[in-house]
DNA sequence: TGACTCATGTCAGTATTCTGACATAGATTG
DNA sequence: CAATCTATGTCAGAATACTGACATGAGTCA
């Protein structure tokens, strides 16, 4: 109504409002996580490692949504500093399973409590049923954006 | 019960896949913005000053999500190059109005039918009333994150 | 008026992530 | 068996975004 271009509206775009709240996520996070002297990105690895031992570097780096380049440059850092571990050689093919240290593990006790009090912060005000819609909704537009319609299908 | 772990499940994380909905989204965009020669915050600076012209270098800071140092390198070469223009001195304050040229204009139009597929197929899937229920589910997550406990109140 | 606070634009340096490239291990295929 | 394809780890350089800092203009308040 306040204009005829046929382009996104920032005011009703879904797409804005997916940024705009990721962006508020990772500000939040990233001020909890700060104090303990770790990135979000930092986290995540030692949160996906605890969860899943053993993933190599490029697995890490898919679940954390980076490259596998970045998340080599942390895991070099991590291992350095002594939170997790990797055998000298690949057991099988070239892909390292990485491990965390105890050291690794109290980091991110105290890491996982000042995130979990974020996510509890954003699922405040939601009832139980908008938390299942929001899951459910979020997945399906990951599935739309996965397949392209330019691979053929 | 695959864990006796109090931390975050990242397989029921809303969290989680928040963030992993917003990476596919930016991967999307990415892909189709490529060939045009224009990342992410490019498009945004552009679309937002087409819906919001005359905005001052720290309020599309803002609006696209990056600190004002940031949308100043960018604001710089896109004047520098012609897409955008702003005057030499500031008619109030420091702040000065930006406004997208001629250039930038066409610049932009092609690049909104590309990201506009993107919005499209992203809610490919979703009712009407789902697009209202994740409207709504997106605001109170990012009203819930932006009030912190720690701020009083 | 003068001190103070706040927002802004901008410079400089740092940190993080990315793209490009290469070699290698395993799987697939003819 | 040989060729090809795919996935992986890693190095190097470029692009991008960030933190820190400073000066300036406008508003607030005593």
């Amino acid at each position: 109504m306040s204009q005829d271009r046929t382009g996104v509206d920032l005011e009703t775009s879904l797409g804005y409002l997916l940024k705009e709240a990721s962006s508020a996520l990772r500000t939040a996070m990233e001020a909890v996580l700060r104090p303990l002297g770790m990135s979000v990105t930092h986290y995540s690895c030692l949160e996906l490692l605890a969860q899943r031992p053993g993933l190599s570097n490029s697995e890490l780096a898919r679940g954390a949504f980076v490259t596998r380049q970045s998340m080599n440059v942390l895991l070099q850092a991590l291992e350095r500093d002594g939170y997790v571990s990797r055998p000298g050689e690949a057991p099988v093919g070239k892909a390292l399973p990485t491990r965390l240290t105890p050291l690794g593990r109290r980091s991110l006790e105290e890491a996982t409590v000042a995130v979990r009090a974020v996510e509890l912060r954003m699922l405040g005000g939601m009832t139980e049923d908008e938390q299942s819609d929001a899951f459910r909704i979020l997945q399906s537009m990951i599935r739309s954006l996965r397949n392209d319609p330019r691979n053929g299908d």
